[in-house]
RNA sequence: GCCACCGUAGCUCAGUGGUAGAGCACACCCUUGGUAAGGGUGAGGUCGAGGGUUCAAUCCCCUUCGGUGGCUCCA
């Protein structure tokens, strides 16, 4: 007699076992007609779940009651869409085996095999969805049948899919009793997949739907295994949320930073140069030096202390810290002087022996450098350390190359060179605490002054599993305590993720998002027991004794080269006044107006901003048009009148029209102002007044 | 590195087995115009590179370089 509870605290008494799909429309046709699927104690599951016992139920429709699209709804409608994709494939592409069908935060793929050889292409989606369609347009039944362990894996040893078969093992270790399957349409009559569901109730559900791309992937995410095909699509409950959210991807594409970086000459990526290695150009270069003027100031105040080290350094030196035979793969090859090299083309060394060689350390090399704290490591060790001077920081904006896979390199975010804004901290056991407060405020202070809010903290430990990490079980948990306890401190969720350290250390990582949804880390934060004790490095103590420094690395942008990129993205191109490469631009209304223009422009400069002139012949309205599609964030319009009243008529980004005049000196000082205070004051405030 | 797709003027993109077009940008001329495109003229491409098929290749095939989306990796 089963009593069901719903979500607004009512219930409702059964005398037989009943399904959510009846309680649904017992409630109401409406209901009935609209639900999904059900949650039943929590738990997601179909429609036509038996419900046999007192129990809580929900039911799940495309959007809740107060309008929002349901995140449950969703994710079942994009698995179900999955099937039907896998089955318009399977009839269109005989012999395809199928791997696995997840639903995703945006969409869903399918991993499937295709031992023909005969892969799908982007040509085939029309036909695989019109397939698709006709399958929906069928409005077949998703229905489920149980098999017992036995008897299901016996069914599909029959069939002869090892991914099958091994899905079926996974689910038997994670401890289900029963193989479940979904048909579309009748059990054993029409097509089926192994899976343990839930399903909306039939193909019809599914009222929009698109194939979207096509892509590699390796079973179980391991490269040694078969690589698959993977097909990604994406469904929706009704049409316009497809459109709506089509045109969504349309608007992020417009922000992406490789299209602005282009279309505003921020930087540039040459193919003579090389992948992966960034030309910036002046616009762009004007951002990073605005970034790195930032930080400067607030490192100094921190008691930093700037260094300068070379881009190469001796093999021996990364094979101490650990870094070439720990990134061996991800390093651009060393550099050997030319006297060796002919040495060991007359001895007739081949490639194989050289790389071993290189190995054993018979024979010098250089290393363009893939981290600065080797040489950091050595700045400090160059002199003896008291306790009293301790913590010492050594920061510079250090370029480092590493070989990144070809495949993985794009854009600004994935490079084979870039700059860290990195700094080593030499301190004591009993500072730790305090100096990784002093680096995450200035993970925040940018976060805060950029108005970035949108990331997530990650707190990266060793993998338990793993032995690639170096040093004692007993430091590294101080370490990671240490981790722990500062972000905590942080005030902000956190996860903590094993197998993210680094090979030396535990680390604090503060992740964001691109347009596409792409996570990138930026500002890092590690503790390093390990690197002191490889370079034995040492300071005196109280006791007059030799002690340990610990290390903390750390580097709030990360990389200015995938912060600029993510910074392009976050302003959408448009940047605040104090980082815009063009700060201001002046009009003059016709070649009348130029001498008071050129006057206004040299003042501009003269307060240290980027300031041009544009005596175009063209239009204002032309050239205003240029300027606001040049994200330039002021626009001082001059002419006869302007002159003779000694103003300058202000127009700024994104506001529609004039802002009105201002008198000469009250713009520069607003400008100056709003630049000085990196936008904590506004000139925009001078017109409110 | 792996799989798929893409590569035509500075940029965005049409196009065709018979050696190429548009818009914007650029140059020059006219216009001296008060807040999101004034008008005209012109210049600009060995169709990413190399090889092959063909009477003929920008187009078809192979290789290579580069880009995009994923996978794997990321100190």
């Amino acid at each position: 007699m089963p009593k069901i509870t719903l979500p607004d605290g009512s219930s409702r008494q059964y005398d037989a076992p009943t399904t959510a799909a009846q309680v649904a429309a017992d409630i109401g046709p409406g209901l009935a007609k609209a639900a999904l699927g059900a949650k039943v104690d929590g738990q997601l599951c179909d429609l036509s779940t038996k419900l046999d016992r007192d129990c809580a139920l929900a039911l799940i429709t495309p959007k809740s009651r107060d309008g929002q699209v349901d995140a449950d709804a969703l994710s079942m409608l994009r698995h179900s869409c999955a099937h039907i994709m896998a089955e318009a494939i399977q009839t269109l592409f005989p012999g395809t085996m199928l791997v696995y069908g997840p639903s995703l935060e945006s969409g869903f793929y399918y991993d499937m095999a295709f031992p023909s050889g005969r892969i799908p292409s982007t040509d085939d989606f029309a036909a695989i969805e019109s397939e698709m369609a006709k399958i929906i347009g069928e409005n077949r039944p998703f229905t489920r049948s149980d098999l017992s362990l036995d008897d299901g894996l016996a069914k599909l040893n029959k069939e002869g899919s090892k991914f099958k078969i091994d899905n079926a093992q996974r689910a038997k270790e994670a401890g289900s009793s029963t193989l479940s399957w979904y048909a579309t349409g009748t059990s054993g009559v029409n097509w089926e997949d192994l899976c343990r569901g839930p399903h909306v109730p039939s193909t019809g559900r599914i009222g929009a739907f698109k194939i979207t791309s096509l892509a590699s992937s390796y079973w179980k995410g391991d490269e040694t295994l078969d690589r698959l095909t993977r097909v990604y699509g994406t469904a929706f409950a009704t049409k316009p949320e497809l459109e709506a959210h089509l045109k969504q991807l349309d608007e992020a594409k417009k922000r992406d930073h490789r299209m602005l970086g282009k279309q505003l000459r921020l930087f540039h990526i040459d193919e003579m140069v090389g992948q992966g290695l960034v030309l910036w150009t002046p616009r762009g270069a004007a951002i990073r030096q605005e970034l790195q003027t930032f930080i400067s100031e607030a490192l100094r105040i921190q008691g930093y202390q700037q260094v300068f080290t070379p881009h190469i350094g001796k093999l021996d030196l990364y094979k101490t810290s650990g870094h070439f035979p720990f990134y061996r793969e991800s390093q651009y090859p060393p550099i050997i002087d030319q006297d060796q090299m002919s040495k060991l083309a007359e001895e007739g060394c081949t490639c194989g022996e050289l790389a071993n060689r290189l190995d054993k350390g018979e024979i010098e090399g250089y290393l363009l450098k893939p981290m600065n704290c080797p040489h950091h490591i050595r700045i400090y060790a160059s002199e003896p350390h008291s306790y009293r001077d301790l913590p010492v920081r050594l920061c510079e904006f250090g370029t480092v190359y590493r070989w990144e896979q070809s495949g993985e390199i794009g854009g600004l975010t994935r490079v084979r060179g870039f700059t860290q804004d990195d700094a080593h901290l030499f301190v004591r056991e009993d500072q730790i605490a305090e100096e990784l407060q002093g680096c995450l405020s200035l993970v925040k202070l940018i976060f805060g002054t950029l108005g970035m809010n949108d990331y997530r903290v990650r707190v990266g430990l060793r993998d338990p599993k793993s032995d690639k990490y170096v040093g004692d079980s007993a430091n590294w948990d101080k370490a990671e305590e240490a981790c722990r306890n500062a972000a905590r401190s942080l005030g902000v969720p956190f996860s903590e993720e094993a197998g993210e350290a680094a090979f030396y250390g535990p680390k604090i990582d503060f992740i964001v998002r691109d347009v596409i949804g792409r996570s990138w880390q930026l500002g890092t934060v590690q503790v390093d027991y390990n690197l002191p004790i490889r370079f034995d490095l040492s300071y005196i103590g109280a006791d007059n004794k030799e002690h340990r420094p610990v290390m903390i690395h750390r580097a709030p942008f990360g990389s200015m080269e995938r912060f600029v990129g993510v910074l392009i993205e976050h302003f959408a191109g448009a940047f605040p006044l104090w980082l815009a490469p063009e700060q201001v631009r002046v009009l003059p209304i016709s070649e009348k107006s130029e001498e008071y223009a050129q006057e206004v422009l040299a003042a501009i400069r003269k307060i240290g901003l980027r300031a041009t002139i544009d005596s175009g012949n063209e239009r204002v309205q032309a050239r205003i048009r240029d300027a606001s599609e040049a994200k330039i964030p002021y626009l001082a319009v001059v002419g006869p009148r302007d002159a003779q009243q000694r103003v300058v008529s202000v127009r700024a980004f994104g506001t529609d029209a004039n802002l009105g005049e201002l008198p000469f000196d009250q713009f520069i000082a607003g400008l100056s102002a709003e630049y000085r205070t990196r936008g904590g004051e506004s000139l925009k405030a001078s017109f409110h007044a």
